[in-house]
DNA sequence: GTCTATAACCGGATAGAC
DNA sequence: GTCTATCCGGTTATAGAC
């Protein structure tokens, strides 16, 4: 089995204690909300001192780190069967989009967390923060083997920055999500297809001579962006 | 004067103790950060007891809710010149903007907070909220005076759903700004103004028959979200 | 040195008297 | 509409066990 982005490969006291402490607390945030389940619940839970979290956790806060990671997982994991199977860019980005929302379905009531700290540029949560570098660049990694993998023929310039682009994309998705109250997500569902609809004939669309100055525009700017961010 | 959304005309015993609670705590949150200020430090400044404060404002997050509504009329109030003077669409555009970041900057330490309950949808202070659709429509209303008020002709359909699309874009670029470390936020600028160029072209390019599938597809997916979200 | 437990602290929030 | 006293839960200090 190989090792994964949520759990490095030692199996110390230290590191049991550890993924005890992380599976109960997600588990209690996915029954119970993440505000309705304290510190001292996990503790119980896990039948550990609450003092002693701290010694793995730096804060509550931080347990979601551990969510990001198992999320990611699972999220590969639920991506291959697509990414085997189908060639058809439109195809791909479809099933993998799919699988973000499949998969995340059973936390949707805490994964407003993660966003939380989206906006706060000092805190480690930050998506875009050093600390969640491993993660981004896993999924990103994702995106682009979406792209490598299919027939469709995406010039070299493009090539390097969609990747990104999509990681940002699918973001935007998961905080629509986020606030989708229809049932079953169809909503979510929906702008997915119409999303990635849009996305597929725009990348087409990116060789028509019309279009050079915009393209040329936009790539400039993307990859001035990346100068001092990634 | 008129009335602006910060403030309703009243100026009974009740609004005067809100409003000087508002300020103090605002004053407080841009010298020191948001967490650095206590509940009882701002109660202490302003003359009241601790528990006071939450006659008027039900949590410290809610006094974000005002910040909101100050935070507009200030930009709409910087905004008013370049809309009186320009007609050149990007221009007016570009002035908008610009004076979104220049009016935002006393704050941008604790801005963040905003985009914290972005993603929380129970919360009333998510920028999606209908606690928050008064700030969010006048918002959207200034950038409809943005359109309306250039000389560039743009098509009906459109008009009716760019509004609501600069406002997302708005909120991107704040996004941007909040996690921008650069110096003068000169990296803020610059996008805005790679942006605004490229926004200014793409609506230019609107009416091109080439792309008229993908902008009948666009704008069917925008009048779609709209449905239930508005 | 790695890990665990107890007690206390601090600040947001609430109850209830005036 | 304002105050005081108190609660509650995240967090920290610190002592000690393995």
């Amino acid at each position: 089995m190989p090792t994964t982005v949520a759990e490095p490969g030692r199996t110390t006291k230290g590191e049991q204690t550890r993924a005890l402490i992380l599976h109960t607390a997600l588990d209690l945030f996915r029954e119970r909300g993440y505000e309705e389940t304290t510190m001292r619940l996990i503790a119980h839970e896990a039948g550990v001192a609450p003092g002693n979290i701290y010694y793995y956790f730096r804060s509550k806060e931080h347990l979601i780190q551990g969510f990001y990671a198992l999320s990611l997982d699972e999220h590969v994991a639920a991506s291959q069967p697509v990414l085997a199977q189908e060639t058809d860019l439109r195809a791909r980005l479809l099933g993998v989009m799919r699988a973000k929302i499949e998969t995340s379905e059973p936390y949707h009531r805490f994964s407003g967390l993660l966003f939380k700290s989206a906006a706060d540029p000092s805190s480690p949560l930050s998506p875009f923060s050093p600390e969640s570098h491993p993660v981004r660049q896993a999924c990103t990694a994702l995106f682009a083997e979406v792209l490598t993998g299919s027939k469709t023929r995406v010039p070299d310039d493009l090539q390097a920055e969609l990747p990104n682009l999509l990681w940002l994309y699918h973001m935007g998705i998961i905080l629509f999500w986020l606030h989708d109250k229809s049932p079953q997500r169809v909503r979510t569902y929906r702008l997915i297809e119409h999303t990635v609809e849009l996305i597929a004939r725009v990348i087409g669309l990116a060789t028509v001579p019309l279009l050079r100055p915009i393209r040329t525009r936009v790539l400039r700017l993307l990859t001035d962006l990346r100068q001092d961010t990634s």
